[in-house]
DNA sequence: TTGAAAGCGCTAACAT
DNA sequence: ATGTTAGCGCTTTCAA
């Protein structure tokens, strides 16, 4: 029971609702008699604003809505954090929604947050099946901010040259580098681990891998692979599969932090010595990456710089400050080079078909 | 804006407010004909109720506070995902704070989850330092269910034999299963790493260890060693200078998900072999430890378990359904051997100083 | 079965 | 500067 309700303060500082009110929140036209009063009756009786009668009546609810496909992953949950915290300092309360990729619980989340009165959304689906969902909130005027996915492409209502307010890495420009390092070190059999091709993050990274290879005049052909692996053994048995096949790569690049474990198990499990008989590359940069031995090279971004500055964006539109200027941010990719990537020459010593080319 | 309201429907439906919050709400007392065209009108206008509305009248929010030390832990993304799920299916938001181990802001979530009159809360506190923060939530009459944290000791307010609400993990049982191994396999300075020895978790294991040792009629003497490291490099300076000490451990074990790789790195550093010159063991299981060449032989146990008991010991007080007996949960831990972890006579081959026993 | 009306705790006009 | 009053959108007696 909250009991203890406005009223009670005002009967007990003998003074009325409206200048308890008005005494709590700062405002102004409060004597210093009043105030001292107020604030001494409060304490005393424990007094505790009811959020829920605040925001009813000042239709702000102080709560961000955050629309995620796995908090579980350590990555999605480091920038929820940032975020998190980020907000907190603004006076606002992050509820998170856990979707699972799963449509129909992204567009319940939606309609939930909706429903709660969200001030604003950070939304990272995990398909971009159901823009429709929240573009339905944006319509009804909640302010989203779109984390590291493609903004929905808007045919009808796009105003020219309008984007949607988004916080994106720049996995593209990231790929780019790793791609002309591997193909530096004398790589041309290069896989590209992913399970799913068609979302934000891998669609630029592949785009960025392309882009290289195309650049280099090297043909791509049979290079690249994406896989839905079935997410339980994250792309084990892929790899397994790859590497066992007739050109199988003399490198992998492991798109998503939990494909790496799996690509070093079947490199485990098929005796294969990292970099010596397979270069290792890991998209995301996490503990197993860092720690491994070999160390495996990574690219890396900042998570916390993602949360915060998609928790900053949202604030500004919050506050009011629209500005298409500021609605965008791209972040950067650094390529962290360890010991897990090395010329093909020393690779594959002895196989049991020496195939054309070293 | 939320803009349409049940007035509108009521209008629209051309019924009174009543009836169509009765008809929503599946209430008795309405007729076929009235539900029929309260759905269509609601429908049609995209009509949806305004939970902060319903919230006041009710005095129920449907909310569930969940205090977590630090959400970016995978261990505890991981159970805060299970518990989120099975609170949604019961129709209850899961709000998420991350305290980081701060006592200011534990305190400063539950009094902020106390004005957003959540129903209830899933606490596991960095510190028991504020035990009173929400023991005022509790005194407040808000259900709390304490995850894997020490119930308060409750000195004041304690009717005999009344036990908090938790849902814990036997970390005892699994310390003293995997001691009794380590034991048999012939190791006698084993190094417990935690960076923290004096809350649960790590409380737990500790004496679970010593007890073993004691059973074995083994002096522990100097075998444990708990360190606060630095949160930055998760016990890697640390297990440098234990490695680099007198009398080595043989063995380490790292008490917490982190810890691992702080230790994997150093021994890497020092160009020692798991589990040749070194045995490591791991409590708790993740990527890492499962993926790492060699694979670490770690203590697991079911997160999703925890998440989902602890629901599910909420959702029954939320209900009302108290019974003492069901209030308290013991979740189970195994070991699981892998190969990390040998006996020690291959180890350490040729020290500089051959101490006495073998 | 339905409608009218009260009121949840708070804030914001509008008096004073 | 302070008090009075009217709702925010909903649920819930209480009458009809």
């Amino acid at each position: 029971m909250s009991v203890v309700t406005i009223r009670d303060v005002a009967q007990a500082a003998g003074v009325s609702l409206a200048s308890v009110s008005r005494a709590l929140n700062g405002g102004k036209n409060v004597s210093a008699r009043v105030a001292r009063d107020v604030a001494a009756a409060a304490d005393r009786l424990g007094y505790q604003p009811d959020f829920l009668a605040r925001s009813l009546r000042t239709r702000t609810s102080g709560m961000v809505g955050c629309l995620v496909s796995d908090i579980s992953n350590p990555l999605n949950a480091t920038i929820v954090k940032a975020a998190e915290a980020r907000l907190r300092e603004a006076g606002y309360l992050l509820v998170v929604a856990s979707t699972g990729n799963d449509p129909g619980r992204e567009r319940a989340a939606a309609a939930e947050f909706r429903g709660r009165r969200v001030d604003g959304m950070l939304v990272a689906p995990g398909s971009d099946a159901n823009a429709k969902a929240w573009r339905a909130l944006v319509a009804a005027g909640t302010p989203v901010v779109i984390v590291d996915r493609d903004a929905p492409k808007d045919e009808d209502e796009d105003e020219d040259g309008v984007r949607w307010p988004a916080v994106q890495v720049d996995h593209r420009g990231g790929a780019r580098a790793a791609t002309r390092y591997l193909l530096g070190l004398g790589h041309r059999r290069i896989a590209l681990l992913t399970a799913d091709a068609v979302m934000r993050p891998s669609r630029e990274r592949i785009q960025g891998f392309r882009e290289i290879f195309a650049e280099a005049g090297v043909d791509p052909a049979g290079a690249r692979l994406c896989l839905q692996s079935s997410a339980m053994d994250f792309a084990h048995g892929d790899t397994l599969a790859l590497l066992r096949g007739d050109s199988a790569p003399t490198a992998i690049v492991a798109l998503g932090t939990r494909i790496l474990a799996g690509v070093l198990r079947a490199a485990r499990d098929l005796g294969l010595v990292v970099p010596r008989d397979l270069s290792v590359m890991s998209v995301g940069d996490t503990d197993l990456a860092a720690v491994h031995t070999p160390a495996i090279t990574a690219l890396r971004w900042s998570l916390e710089d993602v949360g915060r500055a998609a928790a900053d964006l949202l604030l500004r539109r919050l506050r009011g400050e629209a500005g298409h200027a500021q609605s965008h941010a791209l972040l950067p990719v650094d390529l962290v080079l360890r010991d897990s990537c090395a010329p093909p020459a020393a690779q594959r010593a002895m196989p049991v078909a020496p195939s054309g080319t070293s």
